[in-house]
DNA sequence: ATTAAAATTGTAATCGATTTCATGATTTTT
DNA sequence: AAAAATCATGAAATCGATTACAATTTTAAT
C-alpha cells in the first residue's frame, strides 16, 4: 500500500535514500540505513515492481510458449525452466495457445509490451513468421521443437538418430513389417522421426507401406486408440508400431488390451518421451527418454544470456532408448 | 520500441490524443484518428503495458499456485481459468510451488507488487497465515482445496459426500474389508474424504482398521504402488481399495497386476479426479469426477469479479461416481 | 453575424520506482 | 589549520502511459 514517498518521509530522508536501502547499490550510512528499515518494516512496504519495471525496462518475466498442459511431457521441461529461471530472479509464465492463433498473438505481444523480457516455445504450432519477426528484435529459444531452416537457437535432441535407434531395435526383435503413427508432418521433431524410421527400414530392406504410415489428428491417448484401431482393420497387419509421442502410445496400448491381443508377442510397441505414465501401464511401455529437465534449464539458461546480450547457439542433447516389457519377447 | 511520444510527433498531436486513440476513450476527428492510427502503423508502435499498468495501478495478470504441473488433475481446471480469462482480457501466471515456502512467497508477493491483480491457489501446502494476511487486501479464490474456518471464498465439491458414494459403492458389491489410500489429513479435501469413508462403512457397521489406512508420501503413481504394496502384506487383505486420487489409484492398479491379482474379483478399485488417463488402464479406472473444466471457469470468474470489488460467496459443485472396470463385476 | 453549446485537442500532473548530478558533511592529508 | 579527497544525501529528471482540466475549434442557435 504505502510507496517509496511515505517511507522517505517517515523515515525522514529522500527517496532517492530508500532505493538505495532497497537495492544495495550506493554506501548508506548505518545510522540512515536503520532509520530507513525501520520505516518499511513499520509500514509494511514492499516495493511495486511495475514502478521499478518501468524504469528498469525489464519486466524479470519469461514466457513459456506451450500448445497444451495436457501433455505431460511438458511438465518435467518446465520443471527445469523453472529452477533456473528461479534461481537467477526471474518467474516464468506459462501460456497455453491451444493451437489458437489469436492466443499466440497475445502472447507474442507481452514481450513487445515489455511484459515479458523473452520467450521459451515449446509450441509447434506457433505462426513462423510472427515469431521471425519478434526473433529480430527479442529473445527467443525454441525447446524440443525447433525450425531447421530459421535462425532461433534451440534446444533439442537428435530426433532422427532416436527414431532410427528405435525402429532397428524393433527390427532387431524379428519385426519385419512395423506401422508408424505420426501426429503432424510439419513439425520438425516428427519429419525428422519419420526420416528416421525409414532410414531404419531402408537399411534393412523392409517395405515402406503407405497404409502402415498412419496420420493422427492429435497426441491425445485417444488418438493412438483410433490409429491403432485403424491399423487392427487392415489385411496385412503390421507386428509392431513406433508411435511418435508416448501419449499415443498408450492409447494404441489400451486398444491391444481391449482386443485382446498379446503384446510384445503378436505386436510390439516403441513410444517416444518417457512420460511418467510409460511406466504405468500393462505392460510398460518401451520408449526414447529425453532428458527434459535438462533441456528445459539449459533452454532457460540459454534465454537468459541471451536476454542479457550474448548470442546463444543450438544445442543437441543425449536421449535414450528405454526397452520394457512391450518389446521385451 | 517507439513510444507514445514519437508516435504524438510523428502524427503532429498530443500524447493524450494517441492515448485517446488507442483506447477508444474520448470522441477524436476522424481526420486525427487517422493521422495517428497511420503513425502507430508506420512507426510499428505497441503500447508498453509498464507504463500502462503503472498508471492504472493494475496487472490484468492473475496467478494460479499449483503444487506441481506433473498432477494431470489439474490440466483441465486450467482450462477453465484461462478460458474465462482471456476471454475477459486477463492473462494468467502459473506458478508451481513444489511445497517450496520460499517460492510461495515469490508468488504471494507478486501481487504485494502489483505485478498481479489476484491470485486462485490450488496449492494444498500454502503457508496460510500468508495467505491469511494478502486476503486482508487483496483478492483470491481457492479452488478445489480449500480452509474451512477461513473466510477465503473456494470452488469445490462435497468431498465427503463424494467419498461416501464412492465406498457405499463398493459395499454394493459386498466388499467388507475396504482400505482407504489417502495423502495428507491436513488438506482439507483429504480429511472429508477420510469422513465420507468412515460413514459409509459406519453405516453398514464395517470396521475400520487402522491398517487398512494407508498413507503416502504424496501424490505420484509411485506412492500408489508403494501403498499398494503394503496393504498386500498384510495378514488380512482388503477385498477393496479406495484411493484419494486417481493417480494412487492408478499405481495402485499396476502393482496388482504386477503381482497377478484380478481386479476386481480379488481386490477392487476406485480412484478420485477422473484424469485422462483413468481410462487408459487395465482395467479402466472407476473414479470420482469433478467438473473440472468448470470449476476452473467459476473460479476465474470469482476472482474477477472480486478484483473488481464485489464479494465472492464459496461454491459446490456437483460431482459423478463413474463406474468402469475395477468395480464392474 | 454573434453568441452559446458542443466537440476536439493540448498541457501538465500522475503512477512508483531508479539514477545522474550537485551539494554539503566528514575525513584525510599536508 | 587549511586544502583536498571522500562520503552521504537530496533535488530533479526519467521510464511510458492515462486523465483532469483548460484551451481551442467547430457547430448550432438566435
Amino acid at each position: 500500500m504505502a510507496n517509496i514517498q511515505e517511507v522517505a518521509r517517515r523515515a525522514g530522508v529522500s527517496s532517492a535514500t530508500v532505493s538505495r536501502v532497497l537495492n544495495n547499490t550506493t554506501a548508506v550510512s548505518a545510522k540512515t540505513k536503520f532509520k530507513v528499515e525501520k520505516a518499511i518494516e513499520e509500514l509494511e512496504y514492499e516495493p511495486s515492481m511495475l514502478g521499478r519495471n518501468l524504469r528498469n525496462s525489464e519486466s524479470r518475466l519469461l514466457l513459456v510458449l506451450i500448445h497444451t498442459f495436457s501433455n505431460p511431457y511438458y511438465s518435467e521441461i518446465i520443471n527445469g525452466i523453472e529452477d533456473y529461471s528461479i534461481a537467477n530472479d526471474y518467474n516464468i509464465l506459462l501460456c497455453e495457445t491451444d493451437s489458437n492463433p489469436q492466443r499466440e498473438i497475445i502472447f507474442l505481444n507481452m514481450v513487445k509490451n515489455k511484459l515479458a523480457d523473452g520467450i521459451i516455445s515449446m509450441n509447434p504450432t506457433v505462426d513462423l513468421e510472427k515469431l521471425k519477426a519478434l526473433n529480430e528484435n527479442h529473445s527467443i529459444i525454441m525447446c524440443s521443437d525447433y525450425y531447421e531452416d530459421v535462425s532461433i537457437p534451440y534446444v533439442a535432441i537428435d530426433n532422427e538418430l532416436a527414431a532410427y535407434k528405435a525402429v532397428k531395435h524393433l527390427i532387431k526383435l524379428g519385426n519385419e513389417k512395423i506401422a508408424f503413427i505420426n501426429f503432424d508432418d510439419n513439425m520438425a521433431y516428427a519429419r525428422k522421426r519419420r526420416e528416421g524410421y525409414e532410414r531404419a527400414l531402408n537399411e534393412f530392406n523392409l517395405p515402406i507401406r503407405d497404409e502402415w504410415m498412419c496420420k493422427t489428428d492429435g497426441l491425445d491417448f485417444q488418438d493412438g486408440v483410433q490409429a491403432m484401431r485403424k491399423l487392427l482393420q487392415l489385411e496385412e497387419r503390421p507386428t509392431a508400431v513406433f508411435a511418435v509421442s508416448d501419449t499415443i502410445a498408450i492409447g494404441a496400448l489400451k486398444e491391444l488390451n481391449v482386443k485382446g491381443i498379446k503384446i510384445p508377442e503378436e505386436i510390439a510397441v516403441v513410444g517416444f518421451d518417457n512420460i511418467g505414465f510409460s511406466n504405468m501401464t500393462n505392460p510398460t511401455l518401451s520408449t526414447v527418454s529425453q532428458p527434459k529437465y535438462e533441456m528445459g534449464y539449459k533452454a532457460a539458461n540459454m534465454l537468459i544470456e541471451s536476454i542479457k546480450g550474448s548470442k546463444a547457439d543450438s544445442v543437441i542433447m543425449d536421449h535414450e532408448l528405454i526397452i520394457r516389457e512391450s518389446t521385451l519377447k
